[in-house]
RNA sequence: GGGCGAUUAGCUCAGCUGGUUAGAGCGCUGGUUUCACAUACCAGAGGUCACUGGUUCGAGUCCAGUAUCGCCCACCA
């Protein structure tokens, strides 16, 4: 016997352990099905469950469990990125917090041995918490961006691109993060607005040339000036153009070169050139043959170039060099001026530009490999702008920048020769020189950007560069499921490679799901306070409503705003989460009904169960049943999350529960004991299906409930997807029931505003105006007693208005409750003066449109009639609305 | 600066290709401890569909513009 209420809790271990046990993750359970396969993207091995996560695995899981079902051999593979910077930065915080010591400290070997300890203890904890929620994933075949096989397929992608002739070293304007001590990708820069100022700064004028007054934000990069530009057709100008100016506090002559990047509309037209630390400059330096004179440091401290102010951090010197201008007097102006700076958006500190030699990855030939097949739409994006997005960001591609100077990750397998300065490039590590046989060989110190690795994620894992089996059978994979932040950064990158490795695109469907928010539509983020951790919903609503509840969301637009108040990243309550909670427990409950009503023959059958034709209520439950089946799976075709569960929903709750199985009530009490066989057949018959289609999205308690119910099969994780059953669409039943339900509406309403007491059962008298719909409402004389709590029913064309009655007027019924000594005269003329002034305005409304001649000699006729047919109905309605006021006025 | 998305009840959101009285959940009001469920049941109140124009016989739905919020991209001192 079931419990009163669901207690997650105790179900979902208990489940997801016999699911695992059994195998049913693997795809080897249906060997013999049709491939379905997705790799997750990978999530930091640092990295702990947040939001994003939960919706992308709520989606992720639906999908698999949903196509398990349908029989496909599915395979969901997990696995863990390594995140080179992230991780090596967490473990760089621990070393320091607990033997105060840097990674420089202990060196290269003894660092790297830490950081795989650390995650041998740490890491993957994300993974763990994706268990609780449920998720039906591979276990078996969990990867991680460095183990060793995978470490194989790195390098080899990263020898073939240097065989293409594609990886080259270059000296470039690149993003260097101070605090990491690396290079950084521009899609790791995370631009924040900042409060900041414009200095304006005279330099004064050489060779009896005029002074220049330039602006900056950033005062300290002047001690790296080596240059001047003005637009070369700004006529203030051009006197000045070839003179000098005397750089301040340097005592350095630089130049005033014509430059067209000068913007004569800002300020006075001149901008101080830094080649150095400014990308912009950089192109101008180069462009005039102007030296680069690096001032800021690697470590964000100033170089000896800097003068007085070497070794002073690069904010201290900001300052300083204000002070020191202010003390010159030549600091003309102080502006407030808001603008973007740079950050790295790993560790938050301001990112530095820099010229240096890194490794680039040619990508121009690699995107116009992956072009044709976003293209051609060999790629189907969800939804679709996200196609066009990608292919403008593939058209218009920049070299990767691919060396990151880290520790942690894959080692650019490049050696240099000392003895003869040959460079090998190889998967495996040479232990002599080809050309000269030197022993004497030292590796490249860099390793590769995080992503590097990442983009080869669908055809890495399952075992390329190797013929492996798992590669045929499931490459290319079926659905990629990601956010929008990646889906340049990585998704891009993952078709280019996949198309030159394996000739393949490596997915179908990119689903780009949406962002989660908090419910005012702010970030949600851990630093802003807005954090919720699901494990927090978990806990408190269960993980089925967890999912639940994010599904239910997930619409289509871009955003979801997450229905939930936070106090400092703590869960306050979420409405929207319990409201599934309380859709779980209603399931339940409605299981435990029916499980209380079984008897000992009632077997489950696929096949649906013999109704009584005349039956209106369970012809009626079965169509909408198989409407439900069709309109869930369409939904998941669609990806909209949100209509299947909502659907389901409503299913549930207003049909099956609300109707059937108030109905199922009456005729399980009936003396005879046909109907109420028929019945207990039907009730399980429909909360079977209705259990397997909830299982994708709420696996556990439906499986915990199947389980309990007559079933056929192990479990209802492999148990088979419903299919409609379209002979049991029925238009007559739904339309009866719609009646019915009508009527009993009404007397419900009369009853509520008349105050009878809930208790009482009362008369009720109904006029019909067809033989039609007397049938119908006679058959339903038995659940119009139970569910409108009716006495004496009559039912009759010729029934004549009761004295002391409150009534009400419908499409082909007029009811009339008898309510000798309780009616207040009051009440029910307010009752239906109200319902005669709604009817006046849709008749109003309705003569307008009818008189409208335009309306008579465009709209299809079909729409002029049934018009004209409401037009009618509503006109009699209000007749017999007004005779029934003045029955009660007089 | 460019692109995209959103704007419907107090809150979170549905509303497909334009055509019955614009829906749901939560919240609110009133009633019910009725033998699945008080995480429930029954009833009720609550909306000039952001704004302005346009197309149309007819617009929440299509088009244009405006406003507000948000996201992505962009080297402007």
């Amino acid at each position: 016997m079931l419990e009163k209420k669901y207690d997650p809790g105790s179900v979902e271990a208990t489940w997801y352990a016999f699911w695992e046990e059994k195998g049913y993750f693997s795809p080897e359970f249906q060997a013999a099905g049709k491939a379905y396969a997705i790799t997750i993207p990978p999530p930091n091995v640092t990295g702990e469950l947040h939001m994003g996560h939960a919706l992308q695995h709520a989606i992720h899981d639906a999908v698999v469990r949903w196509k398990r079902m349908q029989g496909y051999r599915t395979l969901c593979l997990p696995g863990t990125d390594h995140a080179g910077i992230a991780t090596q930065m967490k473990v760089e915080q621990q070393l320091f917090a607990e033997e105060g010591k840097g990674r420089h400290d202990i060196g290269r070997e003894t660092m790297l041995g830490r950081i795989v300890a650390w995650k041998q203890q740490y890491g993957g904890t994300i993974l763990k918490q994706l268990r609780e929620m449920g998720c039906s994933y591979d276990w078996d075949r969990e990867r991680y961006t460095m183990d060793r096989s995978y470490a194989r397929s790195v390098l080899s992608a990263f020898v073939r691109f240097h065989e293409r002739g594609w990886v080259y070293r270059g000296r470039r304007m690149v993003n260097w993060c101070p605090s990491c001590g690396t290079v950084i990708s521009d899609l790791e820069v995370e631009e924040r607005e900042h409060e900041g100022h414009l200095w304006h700064i005279r330099y004064p004028g050489l060779e009896g040339g005029p002074d220049v007054v330039v602006a900056t934000t950033r005062p300290e990069t002047m001690l790296g000036d080596t240059g001047v530009a003005v637009h070369p057709e700004d006529r203030r100008w051009q006197r000045a153009i070839g003179k000098r100016v005397m750089l301040p506090i340097m005592d350095r002559p630089i130049p005033i070169v014509a430059d067209r990047y000068a913007d004569p509309e800002m300020g006075s037209g001149a901008v101080k050139v830094t080649p150095a630390h400014d990308p912009n400059d950089y192109d101008i330096g180069l462009r005039h043959g102007l030296p680069e004179i690096q001032v800021i440091g690697f470590n964000g401290e100033m170089t000896g170039e800097a003068g007085a102010y070497r070794g002073m951090d690069r904010f201290a010197c900001r300052n300083a060099v204000i002070a020191d201008l202010k003390e010159l007097g030549l600091l003309e102006r102080i502006e407030d001026y808001e603008h973007m700076v740079p950050h790295h958006d790993k560790c938050g500190t301001s990112i530095e530009p820099l010229p240096m030699d890194q490794w680039f990855l040619a990508m121009r030939s690699l995107a116009d490999q992956a072009l044709p097949a976003l293209k051609k739409r060999k790629i189907k994006y969800v939804p679709d702008r996200f196609r066009e997005y990608s292919v403008e960001w593939l058209e218009n591609i920049q070299d990767w920048c691919i060396s990151r100077q880290i520790w942690w990750g894959h080692r650019i397998p490049v050696w240099t020769c000392e003895g003869c300065g040959k460079m090998l490039v190889r998967v495996d590590a040479p232990d002599r020189c080809d050309a000269c046989g030197s022993r004497d060989l030292a590796q490249d110190p860099d390793v590769l950007d995080t992503w590097f690795s990442s983009a080869l994620w669908p055809f890495a894992t399952l075992g390329w560069p190797d013929q492996a089996e798992d590669l045929k059978t499931f490459h290319p994979t079926d659905l990629m499921i990601t956010g929008r932040d990646i889906l340049y950064l990585w998704v891009a990158r993952m078709i280019m490679t996949a198309v030159e490795f394996v000739d393949e695109i490596p997915f179908g469907t990119v689903l780009v799901h949406p962002t989660v928010q908090t419910r005012d539509g702010k970030r949600m983020s851990k630093s802003l306070g807005t954090g919720i951790d699901p494990r927090e919903l978990i806990k408190r609503y269960g993980a089925d409503a967890t999912r639940l509840s994010l599904l239910y969301q997930c619409g289509s637009s871009q955003d979801v705003r997450f229905d939930a108040d936070v106090v400092d990243n703590h869960l306050q309550d979420s409405p929207i989460t319990e409201s599934c909670r309380n859709f779980c427990n209603k399931i339940w409950n409605a299981a435990r009904f029916v499980q209380m009503n079984l008897e000992r023959d009632d077997v489950h059958s696929a096949a649906t169960p013999q109704v009584d034709p005349f039956d209106t209520a369970d012809r009626w439950i079965l169509s909408q049943y198989n409407h439900t089946v069709c309109a869930v799976t369409g939904s998941l075709e669609a990806y909209r999350f949100d209509e299947a569960s909502r659907t389901l929903y409503e299913f549930v709750w207003n049909a099956y529960c609300d109707w059937y199985l108030e109905i199922a009530k009456v005729r399980l009490n009936d003396v005879d004991p046909e109907p109420g066989t028929t019945a207990r057949r039907v009730l399980v018959h429909v909360l079977e299906g209705a259990l397997r289609l909830l299982h994708p999205m709420a696996p556990f308690v439906s499986e915990a409930l199947w389980q309990q119910l007559p079933h056929s099969g192990e479990a209802l994780i492999v148990a088979k997807w419903p299919e409609a059953d379209r002979r049991r669409f029925d238009e007559t039943a739904e339309r009866e029931m719609a009646l019915l339900r009508k009527v009993v509406g009404t007397i419900r309403n009369i009853r509520g505003t008349m105050r009878v007491p809930p208790g009482r059962r009362a008369d009720v008298h109904l006029k019909v105006n067809s033989v039609e719909v007397a049938n119908v409402l006679t058959r339903f004389e038995v659940y119009l007693g139970a569910l409108a709590r009716v006495a004496d029913l009559r039912i009759g064309a010729d029934i004549v208005r009761p004295p002391a009655s409150a009534s009400a007027v419908l499409k082909d019924v007029e009811i009339f409750v008898p309510l000798q000594g309780l009616i207040d005269l009051d009440l029910e003329r307010k009752r239906l003066k109200k319902e005669i002034e709604k009817m006046e305005a849709l008749l109003g409304g309705l003569d307008r449109k009818l008189s409208n001649t335009g309306f008579l000699n465009n709209a299809p006729a079909e729409v002029v009639t049934k018009e004209k047919g409401r037009h009618a109905q509503y006109r009699s309605a209000l007749g017999r609305l007004n005779e029934n006021l003045e029955a009660v006025t007089s």
